[in-house]
DNA sequence: TTGACATATGACAATATTTAGATATAATCA
DNA sequence: TGATTATATCTAAATATTGTCATATGTCAA
């Protein structure tokens, strides 16, 4: 594959490779949220929080919306909430793997 | 979700977050492979290429198994593969979204 | 219009990542 | 044993990311 699309897609990635960023797309799984909302639930720094937001708007993974004084922010693309499950999968079967070599680590040392 | 889990979550993403690391992982979704047709694959510097394959070698999504003077790599969770594929459909619809506005603009310049 | 409010942006220091070159390690072979 | 090969690690400079503080923007209501 082309570097630049690689580039493109490395970026979609990046994007999601922040432990505040994840929470907010937790938030947003549950549909459209106001920035109001989200920053009193993934506690961070009004600012901070809308880098952040930021950071995901520019990847394409979430969009706005204004209403009124409030800007509602929603995922573009609910395929993203499927990645973040694969994660969960491939973290569990890596612990899953490690809990098996301390138990065999254990076993030898009786 | 617990902040630690989501750290660990954002590490697997941040390892996924490099273009010369999504082209390593091109090559190994064909399967087992050495750093040795690794590096040529991937047209990169030999200690950076190194480098990377030890960001995701930490990360748990690849292992490795030593055949003599060759070192082998191979994905741990094939799932990860379904992840990249996710990022491509993400950024198709992106990409078409861009082209119907660009097609709205072009119909109102007339 | 002015003030208050919600959110975004800019600047900057602290920290992390990336790359290349040099060197280290470990396996094989003469 | 010493040379050779494949890969990993260390180092340091260049660059990117993060968090905070200060400030700007845009919207509403008095």
């Amino acid at each position: 594959m082309k570097e630049n699309i690689l580039e493109i897609k490395a970026g979609v990635f990046n994007a999601l490779a922040h432990p505040l960023r994840l929470k907010i797309l937790e938030k947003l799984r549950d549909g459209t949220c106001c920035v109001c909302k989200i920053i009193p639930y993934v506690n961070g720094e009004q600012s901070n929080v809308s880098h952040h937001l930021a950071i995901l708007r520019k990847a394409g993974i979430v969009r706005t919306e204004k209403r009124g004084l409030e800007v509602w922010y929603e995922v573009t693309y609910p395929g993203i909430f499927k990645m973040i499950d694969i994660v969960d999968e491939c973290i569990i079967q890596n612990l899953s793997k490690s809990k098996d070599i301390l138990r065999i680590l254990a076993e030898e040392k009786k």
